[in-house]
DNA sequence: CGACTATCTGAAAACGTTTGCATCATGTCA
DNA sequence: TGACATGATGCAAACGTTTTCAGATAGTCG
């Protein structure tokens, strides 16, 4: 009971759980000395952040990230995912976690494709006080904006725009990737284009459209058809096309609203139709996943910048947690035209033009 | 202050954040009562039940799981992933989160493809004291699950077998799925077979590969070739196969350890080689992925029963977390063989066996 | 050598729950 | 009617941290 070593008359409780105290106890110091040694930003010495880690590590003590949590921040960022089905969110995913990680925070994935609607699942994840909420591949109400505001938590939406102006947005301009696709259409000598769209009422989906179909009509093109698409599946993609192709006027350019329906839709014009890719028909889709430059595909298409996207995302995201009265701010990053072979090169055909 | 009111004269600090305190002073009851009231097995009358969700609805309480966690369970289900190359990995990430999501559990997600190794993302996931750990496409060292069951945490592993039998594991029998492709290529009539692996030293490709090769040998057929792989992917698979086909010995067959491979080989056959698929060269991979059954490759496969494996998982690592001293098992989930047209129909061109 | 900072350190009060224990109705049975 | 079981409720002590506040300990300067 030395008086320099005032943690040792402290009953050891030592009910096999290793904690604070035990540390505390084992480098003869206070708990809070234990717990700023640990606080990158705790005041402490050298010597004594050196003699409690040296306590910490032969104890095997490991912090207990709830308990912190409960009085400072929970390190947790929640990731909010509702389209499982478009193959280009599993390196989405990925680098989400890794950005995440290396801001020694973690991700809490939440599912929101299936039983649970976004209300539900953003109540979810509030309740485990996270730092902050990414949204993906949808867009939140505003009601559930402020909801997660009045709770002093961030909010970075993912690939969509919203209407309101309340959380920060980054995302791609897609009435400009529409008219990419259009002029490229139009150059190649297409002359009745069509558009295929994924889920409808998103935002994506409609400003592509919206951007090709007008392009079209200001480039003078007034021949040109539109197909809703369902989910962004390749399943889907097929059918649409299918169904496209049994109408009476045949389209001979597609515009796919996503890649993985393009692909779909490639193998329909190909296997089911048993025409030509670039040929009879020419396909364009969007983003640039990594089927789409598989040689059997070879697919033109606008490449989203998806991983300068996600840093871009948890950077304001942390900025938001690091300053919370910074203003929600809309990010529009730029896309690539991808020339592959699914479309024909410029001018060959355009005598009509 | 009357008597049945037991909370009323409590001082209702009321610093924004409304907590079972605020719930219990707006009820008139304990903060005991509000906290059975939440919990479906805590002892409470109908009629308390009632009066607690009323006030809490009222003033817009939710539960804090951190707080929760410290005391009991957190609710949280830990999920290491290595493997982002693999485009099966997207659907299976989506069943594991719905999955734990209808146990009313959420998943802390971990990519410990990067900058993590294996042993350092456990640390971390368990420094959020999550109810349970699920491991995906690696294995744990033994070390490493005992660390875990120290701390009560149940561990599964998912996708691959483990030589130590210490946590419960749930895969395929891989030894027997490359038997099955041997089988399937020398009935068709195939003589030089290949095996293209994945990561070196990992069970999946290592049994694929025993069970592919000693099956070969078994039936009379002396001459296969072995090529290590690399990551599972498109590009993996691509390159793997000019190698092969580069060596005097063109093989006429391969079985690639992964559909995704499959998929980059059959490029590479078709358009970097000219040779046809299944005339010129029969393939076969492992999986089934969705782009397995698309037009454009119309994969020969091995199916992996994922969203069964998933759900068995799931139901093993809740079973433990109920009954911490279930000694672990291992379950063998079976495959089917999808054959499509990546391969000759059985017999023909067989005359030399 | 004394006064004054600047820096470290410790005690104790949060953070928002759950839960063991004690109490108190309420109903049951002899 | 009294003894007793049953179930609902409240009190208060955890759970493992962080953080405020105040005190202690050097360090600096005149």
């Amino acid at each position: 009971m030395s008086p320099t070593n005032p943690a040792a008359n402290r009953p050891a409780r030592t009910n096999g759980k290793v904690t604070v105290i035990e540390v505390a106890a084992e480098a003869g110091v206070s708990v809070s000395a234990v717990s700023r040694a640990f606080n990158p930003n705790g005041s402490c010495s050298d010597k004594m952040r050196k003699k409690v880690f040296k306590a910490a590590e032969k104890i095997g003590y490991k912090p207990n990230r709830l308990a912190r949590g409960l009085k400072s921040r929970s390190s947790l960022i929640g990731i909010l995912v509702t389209d499982f089905d478009n193959p280009a969110y599993l390196a989405i995913l990925s680098d989400f976690t890794s950005a995440i990680q290396k801001r020694n925070c973690h991700s809490l994935l939440i599912n929101a494709s299936q039983q649970l609607n976004i209300a539900e699942a953003v109540e979810l994840v509030m309740q485990y006080q996270v730092d902050g909420l990414i949204v993906t591949s949808t867009t939140l109400p505003q009601r559930l904006v402020e909801a997660c505001q009045k709770q002093n938590t961030p909010v970075v939406i993912f690939g969509r725009r919203s209407r309101e102006n309340l959380a920060t947005v980054v995302c791609c301009d897609n009435v400009i990737n529409g008219r990419m696709a259009a002029d490229l259409l139009l150059d190649a000598g297409y002359h009745y284009p069509a558009f295929v769209g994924g889920p409808i009422g998103v935002s994506t989906t409609t400003d592509r459209q919206r951007g090709f179909i007008n392009r079209l009509i200001q480039r003078g093109c007034d021949h040109w058809t539109v197909c809703e698409g369902g989910r962004h599946s390749y399943d889907a993609g097929f059918e649409a096309t299918c169904k496209l192709f049994r109408a009476r006027d045949r389209p001979d350019a597609i515009f796919y609203a996503d890649d993985i329906m393009a692909c779909g839709g490639m193998d329909a014009i190909r296997y089911e139709l048993g025409l030509r890719v670039p040929e009879d028909v020419g396909i364009i889709g969007v983003d640039d996943i990594r089927l789409a430059s598989s040689r059997a595909y070879n697919l033109t298409t606008i490449r989203q910048p998806f991983s300068d996207m996600v840093n871009t995302t948890v950077d304001a995201l942390f900025e938001h947690i690091h300053n919370k009265d910074l203003p929600p701010k809309h990010i529009t990053m730029p896309c690539t035209l991808i020339v592959r072979s699914s479309t024909r090169a410029p001018g060959i055909g355009a005598a009509q033009n």
